[in-house]
DNA sequence: TGTAAAATAATCAAATTTAATCAAAGTTGG
DNA sequence: CCAACTTTGATTAAATTTGATTATTTTACA
């Protein structure tokens, strides 16, 4: 493993759990404490996290929303969100599903014009709204952090609209297709947004390929741009012949 | 368990109950009476919490979150909302509209248990998800900050639920009754609001009385409450009998 | 105000975590 | 292919944190 890869690994766990312990980390990503360390000095000498007895934080900038923090301008995730949103045509209505992976492609679109966005990201909705664009949030009960909606009322909004694009993650993909290990009201919203929307772009982290889990989202038929990271074998991709893979 | 976790339990357990001892804390975290007291030094040292004889109690002014932080805490809009939030009863449904005005009761609702908020401030609903209550954020268009959504989709929303209580504010009231100059589609949705919850509570600032426009929300004999830090002229209060005037 | 009970502060030893050092393994460039 | 350089993991010394013990302070109440 890469010494940036190692650092990702760190950044993205420090970014879902705000803190984590040195034990933590060495169990996760099978590296000597002495490494863990050493990476854990490196992020904090770019100020990215402060280090403290046992552990580490993770730097916010109380300034800068906080869903499109420093750290993320390099990691994959951005780097997916960046070419996702090249994808995006001026004019275009978008859906944008709560994931914080698709968080991050709202610092790429607020160039694009005439465009709308439909989101049931409440930070993002705000995000967009400060910056001049017009963006419906979808409602619902709100169930995680950061601020996702979700359920029958989300369902209902997501079928109010009908979309040129859609953007979505959800926690893998393995042999059945798109997976998610959340409650079921995902699966809702997310089917209304599938049903109701053209072209459907799915971002997956490549630590999620193989994930297991048995609520199944859809077929990746129904993915008309896969974006990843990560390496998908060659036998599913000859299996789903209208699906763009793009490696990132 | 990693320090800064511990704090953060503390933290949490004193944003519940605003005063907690040693004993106490001992007992949820499960650590020595010697470290607690550490933590607590700790926390007082950063300005969080002041400590007493046997506990220590949250320090109400640095725990404001920055949506309640725009104006004085002792402005009239925050003693309207106190005495607001006072007419709330543990377990009740609430619906909460998007006005500034509005947002300022939701420091004071954290403390209710087993309540149900339904808004259509996004802002709020972050916040009320971010305290562990339960919140239903009423999806639609994002018109004006801070972050709220109406039209018909948030009409919707509101529509989908039953409300013990429901807090609203608009830009006055004339002879007319409960007036706005905002557009229609906030006519829309505080109809909804109106029509599906049981008590009706109107804050109203001093310089919002007597302002005309010629879009009427609603009649004063819809109010059960009218909170206002400005006087109401005796004529208009012998009018609405069952409209209780509070003045603060 | 005086006294007992309770809580806090101070101190110290044990446990845990980190820093420093070094040898082995891996990389790079000629 | 080898030598110089970097990275990694193990070892050990130093530093930090924790809980127990004891002394001091604060509180409650007669």
């Amino acid at each position: 493993m890469y010494k940036q890869e190692r650092l990702d690994q760190i950044m993205a766990i420090l970014k879902k759990v705000h803190y984590t312990t040195v034990d933590y980390l060495v169990e996760q990503i099978h590296y000597s404490p002495a490494t863990i360390r050493r990476d854990l000095i490196h992020l904090e000498n770019q100020g990215l996290i402060k280090r403290s007895h046992g552990g580490a934080e993770i730097n916010q900038e109380n300034d800068t929303p906080f869903i499109f923090r420093q750290h993320s301008m390099k990691s994959a995730k951005s780097t997916m969100a960046k070419v996702a949103a090249s994808l995006v045509n001026d004019g275009d209505v978008i859906y944008l599903d709560g994931s914080s992976t698709v968080q991050y492609i709202g610092q790429f679109l607020v160039d694009k014009k005439d465009i709308c966005i439909v989101t049931n990201n409440i930070m993002l909705a705000s995000y967009f709204a400060d910056n001049g664009i017009e963006v419906y949030c979808a409602g619902g009960k709100i169930t995680e952090l950061p601020g996702t909606a979700s359920g029958m009322l989300t369902a209902y909004a997501f079928k109010s609209f009908s979309a040129d694009i859609m953007f979505f993650s959800t926690d893998g993909i393995d042999d059945d297709g798109v997976i998610t290990i959340k409650p079921e009201g995902y699966k809702l919203h997310n089917n209304a947004m599938l049903e109701n929307s053209n072209k459907h772009v799915y971002l997956c982290g490549s630590d999620k390929i193989g994930k297991h889990s048995k609520l199944v989202q859809c077929d990746l038929s129904k993915i008309d741009y896969f974006i990843s990271d990560g390496d998908i074998d060659n036998k599913t991709k000859e299996k789903y012949k209208n699906t763009e893979f793009i490696h990132v």
